[in-house]
DNA sequence: TCTGGGGTCCTAGGACCC
DNA sequence: TCTGGGGTCCTAGGACCC
């Protein structure tokens, strides 16, 4: 039996587990650049704020009724953290899927004990560190996440469905895992309407029109479990840094310097997973919500001629690619680094005609550790450095807004909550 | 004024190989 | 009247997830 345990509202929640006063207040988290709602407690729904909403088509009336926050993902992240620390100290195997999710097998725990344990592990999490969440229990990983967003209804926050369960009969369709708005439009067309729809559907039918995909979810829905608990995630194929900025961009000077902020960060993200990237790619945007602006979109990759995790080299190729898209006269909004074909750094082709510098993976451990030290930026490459103006480190053009960030509570030592 | 970021998998079609 | 068969790799686009 798989389990779903999933932090409600997680974002609003970690905001508020240091701000007992938000408690019955309507929280609401930005995404960065201070752009969508990516986040909302029950109260801030309640108000008719959608997800992914741009917070600036909300009425100021309304806005000032909210509680709204900055995304600050080193909390959140750290938050998660400790959640799965808990889980692991109850269940023998954890897989956590997103940061504010993960899969746990109840193998070994009677059944009739299952939704006892779940609502011990439920209280713990919410009295050590203060986060509400709820817990789905099902045969499936499709239907503990089923059961996961019925739980979401419940005040005691613990539900199983098991396959044939008279709540899939009123289950939306659209709220299965893995079915999508596309899949729901063209599924309400042939009316599966509901999960027991899908679930009694003609495997053959629902193979040939939908793929492969759609068919594992409806063995999953039957109880037929199709996904196993990955413990270990799989390699990254790709790790990706991009931004909106704060302000539009027009200099070649700016864009390279966000440009390298970007490859220093996907680098030190690289080098945290011991991979080594074979190919870099650059792109960059003006603003698409300004037709009338003029627009442009390059991008351009180059292969590394030898797999690497050295941020000079990197930077070298993004540089070159930034240089050569650059075209003058257009205001840029947006920019991202991708390193491509990730491989593992033990098993690697060599460059028969290229001296390996034999510095390189010291001089990136000693960025890695005084970083990890001093904090992010404490030292970096000079081409991505943010200018001192009047001895201090100014906000760049294209940095992001961030007006409303709360503290770093649990990963800083000059951020720590004080207690009264 | 203001509009997020980071991933994966599957499929179909074209190029190419023997 | 007549046109082989079977395979891989790559890419673009679509769909999904949080």
């Amino acid at each position: 039996m798989f389990g779903l345990v999933d932090g409600n509202n997680f974002y609003a929640s970690c905001e508020r587990a240091f701000k007992p006063e938000l408690q019955g207040e309507p929280v609401c988290v930005l995404s960065n650049n201070d752009g969508c709602v990516i986040a909302r407690s029950q109260e801030c729904k309640d108000l008719g704020i959608g997800m992914g909403q741009p917070i600036h088509e909300v009425s100021p009336a309304l806005r000032r009724r909210l509680r709204i926050f900055s995304a600050n993902f080193a909390l959140y992240g750290d938050l998660s953290g400790r959640v799965v620390s808990i889980l692991r100290d109850q269940f023998a195997r954890v897989a956590v899927y997103s940061i504010d999710e993960s899969f746990v097998d109840f193998q070994g725990i009677p059944a009739e004990q299952r939704e006892q344990v779940a609502a011990g592990v439920r209280a713990r999490i919410r009295q050590w560190v203060g986060i509400p969440c709820c817990v789905g229990i099902g045969p499936t990983k499709t239907l503990a996440k089923l059961a996961n967003k019925l739980a979401k209804k419940t005040p005691h926050g613990v539900v199983t469905v098991l396959p044939g369960d008279a709540v899939l009969e009123k289950f939306p369709a659209e709220d299965v895992w893995g079915v999508g708005r596309r899949l729901t439009a063209r599924l309400g067309a042939e009316g599966i309407l509901t999960a027991a729809d899908l679930s009694r559907a003609d495997p053959e039918t629902l193979r040939a029109r939908y793929g492969v995909v759609l068919a594992r979810t409806q063995r999953e829905l039957q109880g037929i479990a199709c996904a196993n608990l990955e413990e270990s995630e799989p390699d990254r194929k790709q790790i990706v840094v991009s931004r909106s900025f704060g302000s539009e961009v027009v200099a070649l000077d700016d864009l390279q310097q966000a440009v390298a902020t970007f490859s220093q960060r996907a680098c030190e993200k690289l080098r945290a997973r011991s991979l080594h990237a074979n190919g870099v790619w650059v792109w960059c945007n003006t603003n698409p919500f300004k037709p009338d602006a003029p627009q442009y979109h390059p991008s351009g990759a180059m292969p590394l001629i030898t797999p690497t995790s050295d941020t000079r080299e990197v930077l070298r190729l993004a540089q070159h690619l930034v240089r050569a898209m650059y075209r003058e006269g257009y205001r840029y909004k947006k920019a991202g680094v991708g390193l491509l074909d990730l491989t593992h750094g033990d098993h690697q082709q060599g460059d028969l005609f290229a001296l390996a510098d034999p510095r390189s993976k010291s001089l990136m451990e000693v960025m890695d550790r005084a970083n990890a030290r001093f904090g992010r930026g404490a030292l970096g490459l000079a081409s991505s450095a943010w200018r001192p103006r009047k001895g201090a480190l100014e906000r760049p053009l294209w940095g992001m807004n961030q007006t409303a960030l709360s503290g770093r509570y649990t990963t800083s030592w000059h951020e720590l909550a004080i207690a009264r």
